[in-house]
DNA sequence: TACGTTTCCGAAAACCTTTAAGTCCAGGAG
DNA sequence: CTCCTGGACTTAAAGGTTTTCGGAAACGTA
């Protein structure tokens, strides 16, 4: 261990000159003649001088760091965006301090007071569905957005994925296709996402005055519940031509019970996915059409409207970001395979 | 958001006393009577006053924050760790500032001088693999340990999973089951996990004096790979009667395609993966056996053993922290699943 | 009354940096 | 020669908190 910080007094003191002039010349400011500069940065050099963002936090009451708040465990949807965010600030100087509330109001509040006290310049909160989530930023001297999971409070800032546009992306794929008898499965019913993505099938299905193959099915966002659907749907309504599942678990699951029934992929039975987790969607047999809800993207912008707003320049309501069909095997064209 | 922030001073002048008054009575010193104390804490509650952890942190030279650093985008690895980390942390008044060096040296660098420069009580490096890491601690002020991958140096403080014992108990567990011709798929030759697990094998084997069925097969860690070297496998030694994986992926592929060919699992051949990604081990058919790493407890550990290296009490070396056997159907005994 | 003790409170320094304002000096213009 | 200008540098204040030390009041004792 070093023994102990060089400060910016004793960058001043081996330059000989005053820390005024020190500092100055460490920031690039006029009013120092080339040759000073120089014998103070080979000085900053020597001690190898770091300066106190603390001080100079307290004198310019910016931090240059953001908290980051999430509800899930940092879980399936809070990485991307995570990365995204840390990415928009990363380059910079921006720092992200981390904070993980696990679902708990209580430990949410304590977690903001402590990011206040910490003097953040902003808060992105992440939620762990898209279910709108109360508003954190009451009275909050600070601006904050919130990433996947958008805010009751209509004048927060929110951005979140457009499941329902994506639903009718991924249908209208199926469609084009020439698919006509389209089933949906998908996770629990008061999930906003499923009730989002039926819609958005309703729509696209609507538009090309068409029915839907039987009634949505609702369980849960598992490959068991992927597989059970499958048994049920292919029981009752067996003349079916593509599916299009709430996740890529359940198509997982969907294709692999389809596939033992004998109903081939895509060729019987065209089925898309939907959150694009490569470790499924990759690595089934066929590789899952499916929507990604470019996260990463959203986390980014989302940190790129937090700069916006500590600037003073907000942009307040819920903004749906476009999501993308990635195009695999599980919805190939008849002979394409 | 609100005017301005509330200072100890606003919080002292209405309450009638001076600054060294207001801060004693918020901190619970002596020295105060108990009607002014109370009169304090009214008044701070009023503006709900938060004090400055920036120039408490300037002041005291401790700024309650620690760095957490990881290399592989907080993948598959760096989230348990990181939610011990902030576990251990979490409940007190310990903040994570979060970094990812995505892999890039120059960046690791850059973002150690950010949080030096920040003044974070300690590091956290979190690894990509279980490879050694060249080390990062180098004339360091700040105490600093290694999590999943170790540091180079021997003189640092690395806690990692105990990759040979923990191979050595499947095995063990495969043995018990009567299991005799036990083959080997892991991922690439170059990981030093792939090795230790090997090793934890070879030893086991040993022990029980068996020889492995036929040679370790090498390839990725994905579920392709399983699947791949399933048919190899079978192909070239058709009458094991268990395989130990190097990842729940490999196993998985492996499982689907030994069913495929007709091969019941456990009662024909017993699989044990790694990992315990319960995305793939609970939801194959059968839930596979496989390895936890425990990365949420190494994580808490890492953090618990910074607290104490911040204290001045460190422990130098690489510790192995036990892994621990998830038992589940694809090695009942027969008869029982 | 003089003095010591206890209890409570306030003044001021310290932490480190940035910046506004001020000082000093050389050189050019009048 | 005087005055002004501008460049190069220094002084000092500010930012919010904690802590040390000293001061004042109240009270008891000699």
């Amino acid at each position: 261990m070093a023994s102990k910080r060089a400060t910016i007094n004793d960058v001043a003191s081996l330059a000989g000159v005053s820390i005024a002039t020190a500092s100055k010349a460490l920031n690039g400011r006029q009013d120092v003649r080339a040759a000073t500069r120089e014998r103070v940065l080979a000085a900053a050099a020597e001690l190898s001088f770091q300066p106190n963002a603390l001080a100079r936090g307290l004198l310019s009451g910016q931090t240059r760091t953001v908290g980051l708040l999430t509800s899930d465990s940092v879980g399936r949807f809070g990485i991307p965006v995570l990365l995204g965010a840390e990415d928009a600030f990363g380059a910079g100087e921006m720092a992200v301090l981390l904070c993980d509330a696990r679902g708990d109001a209580i430990r949410e509040q304590h977690h903001v007071r402590a990011l206040l006290s910490r003097r953040v310049d902003g808060l992105i909160v992440v939620g762990e569905s898209t279910d709108p989530r109360p508003s954190v930023s009451r009275n909050l001297p600070i601006p904050v957005v919130y990433a996947y999971g958008p805010s009751e409070d209509p004048a927060d800032v929110s951005f979140v994925p457009d499941d329902v546009g994506a639903a009718a992306m991924a249908v209208n794929h199926l469609l084009a296709l020439g698919r006509r008898r389209i089933a949906h499965v998908t996770g629990p019913a008061h999930y906003k996402a499923a009730r989002d993505r039926e819609e958005g099938l309703r729509l696209a299905l609507a538009d090309a005055g068409l029915e839907q193959a039987g009634r949505t099915l609702s369980g849960a966002w598992s490959q068991r519940w992927g597989r059970h659907a499958a048994e049920m749907l292919l029981m009752a309504e067996p003349e079916i031509d593509a599916v299009f599942c709430g996740s890529d678990q359940i198509a997982a699951g969907f294709v692999e019970t389809a596939r033992e029934r004998g109903r081939r992929v895509p060729d019987d039975i065209a089925v898309v996915g939907y959150d694009n987790w490569e470790v499924l969607s990759t690595e089934t047999r066929p590789a899952l059409t499916t929507v990604d809800m470019n996260l990463e993207l959203l986390g980014r912008t989302a940190a790129q409207h937090l700069f916006a707003a500590i600037d003073g320049k907000a942009t307040p309501g819920v903004h749906r970001m476009p999501c993308q069909l990635v195009i695999r095997d599980s919805t190939s064209p008849p002979g394409v395979s």
